[in-house]
DNA sequence: AGCACGCCGACT
DNA sequence: GTCGGCGTGCTC
């Protein structure tokens, strides 16, 4: 028999099958990890096949040294569906491969535990015959215990017997026991409860979705896009949804766009599901990871819960994959090779015969202009569980405020509706969209603004225990504030614009007493980091949440009724075609986090153009109207879904070869338009410009960027320039990107 | 990706 | 004469 392998090195020259003879008795199958000789050295690989005959001369043909693990680590379905990313990416079959394994399976770090496991080989009688006449008392005592058929782990034995080795030893030389190992699975921190939650009763708009999803997994076809408000349940309809697949004898995968935010969908999934659910977390250690992994492969797990990564998870007969807030952007995959977890969800369960399910507040326009194009089928749930009311949403004109005195960060009608959301004893959210202090610090004198010396971007100030000192956010340069300015010498060094630690001061000072905790990136760097404070809120330790965006995410505390929003336009003009898309998104989840329980919400937007319709339609949380006009725009300023983007980014340290690298590209690409005519009908924007950050990390950075017409051969002209950037260039960084999320 | 082979310049 | 530079090409 012979393998055809795929050897675990990524490079254009070894992107082909090589073939390996499987020595006689080595159960060696499709998805194998094996080791092989390749070359002078020994590498792993992955097997694409398996057949009888072989077109390669013999003599050339070696075999295959080992299996890595007993099972295939890789199932057929996932090699399929490697092949196909690989030819979509254009990128080694070995790339795409890796993903199908988690890193700590691929690491030698990770040290499989084993326990030593021992049975009798003998039938019972023989073995009681042969302790009767055995002369030491240690082997007799293991063979009487052994009888029982069962095997036992050496730990038992120990306990049984003190030094049990010897006699195991010996035992095992007459052939009386045999001594194997067997894999130790480390599961953390397991279901507390499980199947005992008690059950919630359906609302009608539950039951009506349900009565679509049931009978389409039933028949095993069929993607939905499912359109619910915050709060309209959507969690209970994956938690029945998931039960009648287990039922089925199917298993189920749900995405979530980042574990730590959505401790809850765990915790539930957990408490009624146990530990046929997996949870593949960034805060498992390697061991745990790896063990959660293997729980799936083996079927032990049936549900697995996770981000982008546990789209690849090894589940076999899969019935269902959940994309919960499916708007969210951390479903595409930035670094290579990239993929779009929905899309993976959707060609898995093509392939095993299951149902996928998109859900959001906010889709994504995308998603939501396929639903009306009817290539997913549109569910809705346009109330809130219990008839409670969305939140009221007020929009407070910042600039009256300044008019009329005040400077604060807070209007008066946000301070009052503090003020009486924590009189009376609830909570309240505050979405400040920046971290740090103060946002810029400039000169007065001459108005030169403090950038990093890396980065075309201006520092944040940042106290760090007291100390304040300039923070890059995109390369993480820190430097102390300079005493004077470095263009012009003065000392008239002032800061401006604020950020959540200053939400955080002024708040204090507002309210003196008041507990609140503070949620961005500086604050839950830490192992459990997000944990710790969702937690203390959770439990009333405190009573105000600031934070960025990150609060905004899925998150269920019944006890908050206020959220207010500091600055809402912050996000709006950004020069990102998506930027109206994601700050309705970003309103709307956040005001979803007010009057998820018995009380009323109520929300605060606070902005300097309480015209924009964006913002207007944000605060009446109308995501058709929304919708609509968001997709009219982007058909008039040609935009995607109505065309395509594209751009190739060039990267180097030294100005001049970046510029020259994007020129020499682009001229290419110009070429490229030429010598196919059919590529030209694509064309309508295509320009060599330097991108909105021209330096970034030390980086001068150049684009061609590309507006293009939808045609059947726009893959074609796609596929070319992805491999233009592929080959790369001398000394510059080349990255392809297509319908990126931040361009223009 | 590695690691060989190979064909030219400066040294014990 | 030999050591060693890294250009080219192959790995079942």
């Amino acid at each position: 028999m012979y393998a055809q392998v795929i050897v675990d090195i990524v490079h254009e020259n070894v992107d082909k099958p090589y073939t390996y003879r499987i020595p006689e008795g080595m159960d060696i199958q499709v998805g194998h990890r094996v080791h092989v000789p390749f070359g002078r050295q020994e590498k792993e690989g992955i097997v694409l096949a398996v057949s009888e005959e072989c077109t390669l001369d013999p003599d050339k043909v070696r075999s295959v040294v080992r299996p890595m693990e007993p099972y295939p680590a890789v199932l057929p379905e996932n090699v399929r569906l490697a092949q196909w990313m690989a030819q979509e990416n254009h990128c080694p079959l070995a790339e795409t491969l890796r993903l199908m394994i988690p890193s700590e399976l691929r690491r030698k770090t990770v040290r499989v535990r084993y326990h030593k496991m021992v049975a009798l080989t003998v039938s019972r009688e023989a073995a009681l015959e042969a302790a009767q006449a055995e002369r030491s008392r240690n082997r007799a005592h293991i063979l009487r215990f052994l009888c029982d058929g069962v095997p036992h782990s050496m730990e038992e034995l120990r306990a049984l017997v003190s030094e049990p080795y010897e006699a195991l030893r010996q035992l095992e030389t007459r052939q009386l026991i045999r001594i194997w190992q067997e894999e130790l699975l480390r599961t953390p921190g397991q279901a507390l409860h499980a199947g005992r939650e008690e059950e919630p009763e359906l609302t009608e708009e539950q039951t009506e979705v349900l009565a679509r999803l049931l009978p389409a997994m039933e028949s095993g076809k069929g993607h939905f896009l499912l359109y619910g408000v915050t709060g309209s349940g959507k969690t209970e309809v994956f938690i029945r949804l998931v039960r009648a697949c287990l039922a089925q004898g199917r298993t189920a995968v749900i995405l979530v766009p980042e574990i730590a935010l959505t401790p809850q969908m765990v915790d539930w999934f957990r408490a009624r599901f146990g530990s046929v659910a997996a949870v593949l977390h960034s805060g498992l250690s390697p061991g745990e990871k790896y063990d959660e992994w293997r729980r799936i492969r083996l079927g032990q797990a049936r549900v697995v819960i996770g981000a982008r990564s546990a789209v690849f998870a090894p589940v076999e007969n899969a019935g269902l994959y959940i994309v919960d807030e499916e708007h969210e952007s951390t479903y595409f995959s930035d670094r290579h090779p990239r993929y779009d977890a929905r899309e993976i969800a959707i060609w898995r369960a093509k392939e095993s015969g299951g149902i996928t399910v998109f859900s959001s507040a906010t889709p994504s326009i995308l998603s939501f202009a396929k639903a009306r194009r009817q290539v997913y089928e549109l569910l809705e749930m346009p109330h809130r569980v219990g008839n409670r009311p969305m939140p009221e949403v007020q929009l407070v004109d910042m600039r009256k405020e300044l008019q009329s005195g005040n400077r604060s960060m807070f209007s008066r009608p946000l301070q009052s509706a503090l003020a009486a959301c924590i009189g009376s004893g609830h909570q309240a959210m505050l979405l400040m969209n920046h971290r740090g202090y103060y946002s810029f610090v400039s000169c007065r004198n001459c108005g030169t603004t403090i950038k990093c010396p890396n980065c075309d971007v201006s520092m944040t100030y940042h106290l760090v225990r007291g100390d304040g000192k300039l923070h890059c956010h995109y390369c993480g340069n820190v430097m102390p504030v300079p005493a004077a300015c470095p263009d012009c010498g003065s000392n008239k060094i002032r800061y401006f614009g604020s950020g959540t630690q200053k939400v955080e001061d002024e708040l204090a000072k507002m309210f003196p007493g008041l507990r609140a905790g503070r949620m961005d990136l500086d604050t839950t760097a830490g192992k459990d980091g997000h944990a710790r404070i969702l937690e203390d809120f959770r439990q009333g330790r405190t009573q105000v949440l600031v934070g960025t965006q990150m609060i905004a995410k899925g998150l269920d505390f019944p006890q908050v009724t206020l959220v207010g929003v500091l600055a809402a336009d912050m996000s709006l003009h950004i020069p990102d075609y998506r930027a109206q898309e994601k700050t309705f998104q970003l309103l709307t989840q956040v005001a979803g986090r007010a009057g998820r329980g018995q009380e009323p919400g109520k929300v605060i937007v606070q902005t300097y153009e309480p015209d924009n319709p964006v913002l207007q339609l944000a605060a009446r949380q109308d995501y058709r109207a929304f919708f609509v006009q968001e997709l009219e725009r982007r058909r008039i300023a040609l935009y995607p879904p109505y065309t395509a983007m594209a751009r190739l980014l060039v990267e180097s340290r030294d100005p001049m070869i970046a510029r020259r690298g994007a020129e020499g590209l682009y001229a290419r690409c110009e070429s490229l338009l030429q010598a196919h005519p059919e590529y030209a009908e694509c064309r309508i924007l295509m320009h060599l410009e330097q991108p909105v950050m021209g330096f970034l990390r030390g980086k001068e950075r150049w684009q061609v960027l590309m507006k293009l017409r939808i045609r059947p051969q726009l893959d074609g002209f796609v596929a070319s320039v992805s491999a233009m950037a592929q080959e790369g260039l001398e000394a510059a960084d080349v990255y392809f990107e297509y319908n990126p999320s931040t361009m223009m």
